[in-house]
DNA sequence: TGCGGATTAA
């Protein structure tokens, strides 16, 4: 694997082009082979417009807005959630009032989103830590008001509900996209003090904050500090890193990155192959 | 048995 890619860099031969060709049949099999459903797209797999649960209980409800909340019909969702209050008089519990808050944030329409969550506690629904994570997400990734998403932790706390990693991850990504990285790295601090252990999805938008502003070293060397600490970067925090790689053309360290991914226990897939081979291609077509 | 988290792109 080694030669195909140092090929690509080094001069553009017909011989570097069939291995490249050869590579992506090969991931192509391996991919259709291992996942036959992944053509179709989660959209397809929304309900028809109009469908209704089989019961009017909370449960079926909530499978159907989340299937519509998926496809992005918020339209459906509210549908569904104005029908089992009014019409069947089911009392939506907190996991019903999740959904609809986490897909009217992802609508961008925050206003109505924020009123479902003050809805749900005038009914005197209990928010758990799913429901007021979805909020953090509404104020930290979509709105950048980190003053607020710091608000509804304290509030959170103050009400019995620990923050857990999931909350903090939240938090800690919103930041990263902010490029507010030393903050981000604060409040890792702070889970840790709160005996939080992150996980990947906690240092992965770290590390890609480290590769957005060209901090790769930074970048490396949480990567391995991943490894050290015993939380082990899987296939989407190397593809951040490879991306960056790739943007300044360090493909003979991607290759070794490939090439020693199954002693570090990831494996490559679609995006890792499509960040890969995109980046060679971009800079022959020069 | 149903709610919340990180990556690519034509």
């Amino acid at each position: 694997m080694a030669s195909h890619a140092s090929g690509w860099r080094q001069r553009e031969t017909s011989a570097s082009r069939n291995d490249l060709v050869i590579k992506f049949s090969e991931v192509a099999k391996h991919f259709s082979k291992k996942d036959p459903s992944s053509s179709s797209s989660s959209s397809s797999c929304a309900p028809e417009v109009g469908a209704r649960p089989r019961w009017p209980h909370p449960f079926d409800y909530n499978s159907l807005m989340k299937a519509f909340s998926d496809a992005g019909e918020v339209e459906e969702v509210l549908r569904l959630f104005r029908e089992m209050k009014e019409d069947f008089h089911c009392r939506p519990d907190v996991v019903c009032y999740t959904t609809v808050v986490d897909s009217l944030a992802t609508a961008n329409r925050p206003e109505e989103a924020v009123a479902v969550f003050e809805e749900m506690v005038s009914a005197g629904v209990i928010p758990d830590a799913a429901a007021y994570t979805v909020l953090v997400k509404l104020y930290s990734c979509h709105l950048k008001r980190f003053d607020r998403a710091y608000e509804v932790i304290r509030w959170m706390v103050k009400c019995g509900c620990a923050p857990d990693v999931i909350t903090y991850s939240t938090l800690i990504a919103g930041l990263c996209w902010a490029g507010r990285v030393e903050e981000a790295l604060g409040v890792l601090d702070q889970m840790l003090e709160e005996e939080c252990r992150p996980n990947v999805h906690t240092y992965t938008p770290i590390v890609q904050a480290y590769c957005s502003r060209g901090s790769i070293e930074d970048a490396r060397r949480l990567v391995d500090a991943m490894h050290a600490i015993g939380c082990p970067p899987n296939t989407v925090t190397y593809n951040v890193l490879i991306q960056a790689l790739c943007k300044i053309r360090a493909f003979e360290e991607v290759e070794k990155l490939l090439e020693h991914s199954d002693a570090k226990g990831w494996k490559p897939d679609v995006v890792t192959y499509s960040i890969y081979m995109d980046g060679p291609l971009r800079v022959r077509k020069r």
